[in-house]
RNA sequence: GCGAAAGUAGCUCAGCUGGUAGAGCGCAACCUUGCCAAGGUUGAGGUCGCGGGUUCGAACCCCGUCUUUCGCUCCA
């Protein structure tokens, strides 16, 4: 057990380590030390992941006829996290006990002590400290929530002591100013979920493109939360991207939505090569204030299974509450006939989300792909380093290899090169010997080498060498772009969807 | 936030009881080279995470701090 974790410790370190060695991730500001819980895409990072960015945005809005995308801004009106109930959730004053190490939430322990005074049969002690514990929350008086534990004399139900910490409040809202005088300035929340954005231009989106329900918006944007621990690499990070998509539907159809995206979802990852055994759902027994379902699609990390992906029934609560907090109607007219004959007439649609982190879900693809794995035998047995991508999602699609670089072979391997970079990501290698090139190739998980060899010269063929199987393929120039860029296409990837 | 461990070249790591830094791989240039990291020559790259302190002298000892990993805790 215990040599396994360390087993699974390492495998984070290693992949840590190669991720930064080829250029995927950094940690972001490293000359200053890095700062914590933000990191940097490098060059062949970014190139990954704007390709999970691109499949997931074709696969939500080009195959369904009924979903379209939105981009909407960071920031938005304060009274919109007021709504979605951000404001209150992501505001909790917490107190450590000192001796049994465990952090409660202040207002809770007192809530707990005054159901006891009711249950005592002393209820008007309860309300009194209900009020004076309200009053210290909205004066923002953390010093005065800590003395009235005190007073109480509340215990830890763990150590049994009194020895608690500070009350700190933690806000996992960031915030700015927008107004050039400070005083003059409002403030403002950097968004903690980019879903906001969606349900405040519903009734845009739905006039302006004629959607009829049901339909959903996607998005892809930054979100920003101000993680107490940040943990496990770019798994959860202060500033990460999400890829989401809201889906608005008739109140009482939503559980056969959540069901049929719950399964759609799935099936995307298992199409850009996640393996089945690694993922799996889990439903959620404890449910968020505004769903009324969830489940997580969770993939098996080196750390052990955890969320990449959820799916939630969020009801009509983010629409109606937007409602009511803008005094601005959020209902559709739904013109359909019920089975009495009748349009189904006005409602606020109930909704269906599904919310990838595209940085999770790179970390998914990226630990799948890491391979380590001894190929020959005996004497000739060596470690075989690489990253085994989907090629539909590989950084560098092809690289063009000259066998040696005298005989004219470079020219030739250069036009081959420049004849391929407009159709997609290909990259040109001359240096070293050709083994040392195939093996910096595997290291990035180009999927496809070309070696331009003598034979070359003669017929215009070249060999392909498939990354996996290091096998090679003889075929003509002339056949490259169609081969490789069928191979590579995200077309591969819709196929089985 | 608490506890544990760690931080030396791009990566993996040596560096003895304190005496002002090394290796392997990688990288760059040139040569060589008929297919899987394996030849030759040359070269670049580190104020040892950062800041104090002790000392004649600190990568090494002490304190603080930052960052990372692990375990709690918290959270979607």
């Amino acid at each position: 057990m215990a040599e396994q974790k360390q087993d699974t410790a390492s495998a984070l370190k290693d992949i840590i380590s190669h991720a930064k060695e080829y250029g995927f991730v950094f940690p972001s500001s490293e000359i200053y030390d890095g700062l914590q819980a933000v990191y940097d895409y490098g060059q062949n990072g970014v190139e990954l992941k704007n390709n999970l960015k691109a499949l997931w945005w074709k696969a939500m809005t080009m195959l369904n006829d009924n979903v379209v995308g939105i981009d909407a801004s960071i920031f938005m009106h304060p009274l919109t996290w007021k709504a979605s109930g951000h404001v209150d959730s992501f505001n909790d004053p917490m107190i450590d006990n000192k001796d049994s190490k465990k952090r409660y939430r202040a207002d809770q322990l007192l809530e707990g002590r005054a159901e006891e005074y009711e249950k005592a049969g002393t209820p008007e002690k309860g309300k009194a400290l209900l009020e004076a514990m309200a009053k210290a929350m909205t004066d923002d008086d953390m010093s005065g929530l800590r003395q009235l534990i005190l007073d109480e004399e509340i215990k830890c139900p763990i150590s049994g002591t009194g020895n608690w910490t500070e009350v700190r409040q933690f806000n996992l809202m960031f915030s700015t100013q927008v107004g050039a005088v400070s005083e003059d300035a409002s403030l403002i929340y950097l968004r903690p979920e980019t879903a906001q954005g969606i349900f405040v231009n519903f009734l845009n989106v739905q006039k302006s493109g004629r959607m009829k329900v049901p339909f959903g918006i996607a998005q892809i944007g930054k979100a920003f939360r101000n993680e107490i621990v940040a943990r496990n690499f770019i798994f959860r990070m202060r500033e990460f991207e999400q890829m989401e998509m809201q889906f608005f539907c008739r109140p009482g159809t939503e559980m056969q939505w959540y069901n049929a995206w719950k399964e759609t979802r799935l099936k995307f990852h298992k199409a850009i090569g996640l393996p089945a055994e690694k993922l799996r759902y889990h439903d959620h027994e404890k449910l968020a204030h505004y769903a009324n379902a969830a489940v997580d699609i969770e993939y098996e990390f080196p750390f052990g299974f955890k969320e990449m992906e959820g799916i939630h029934s969020r009801t009509d609560f983010d629409l109606k509450s937007h409602q009511g907090l803008s005094k601005k109607k959020q209902q559709y007219f739904d013109a359909d006939l019920d089975e009495n004959g009748k349009p189904y007439g006005n409602y606020i649609p109930y909704v269906v989300e599904t919310s990838v982190g595209a940085d999770r879900l790179f970390l998914a693809v990226l630990c799948n792909a890491y391979t380590n794995e001894v190929v020959g035998e005996g004497e000739a047995a060596k470690e075989r380093t690489y990253l085994k991508f989907h090629p539909s999602v590989a950084p560098i699609k092809a690289a063009v290899l000259p066998l040696v670089k005298k005989d004219g072979l470079a020219e030739k391997a250069q036009d081959i090169y420049h004849s391929l970079k407009r159709s997609f990501n290909v990259t040109y290698d001359d240096g070293g010997a050709i083994g040392k090139r195939y093996t910096r190739q595997d290291l990035v998980g180009t999927p496809f080498c070309i070696a331009v060899d003598y034979q070359t010269m003669e017929d215009n063929t070249v060999t392909i060498r498939h990354r996996d199987s290091m096998e090679q393929e003889r075929v003509a120039i002339a056949d490259l772009r169609e081969k490789i860029g069928f191979a590579v296409s995200m077309e591969r990837v819709f196929e089985q969807l």
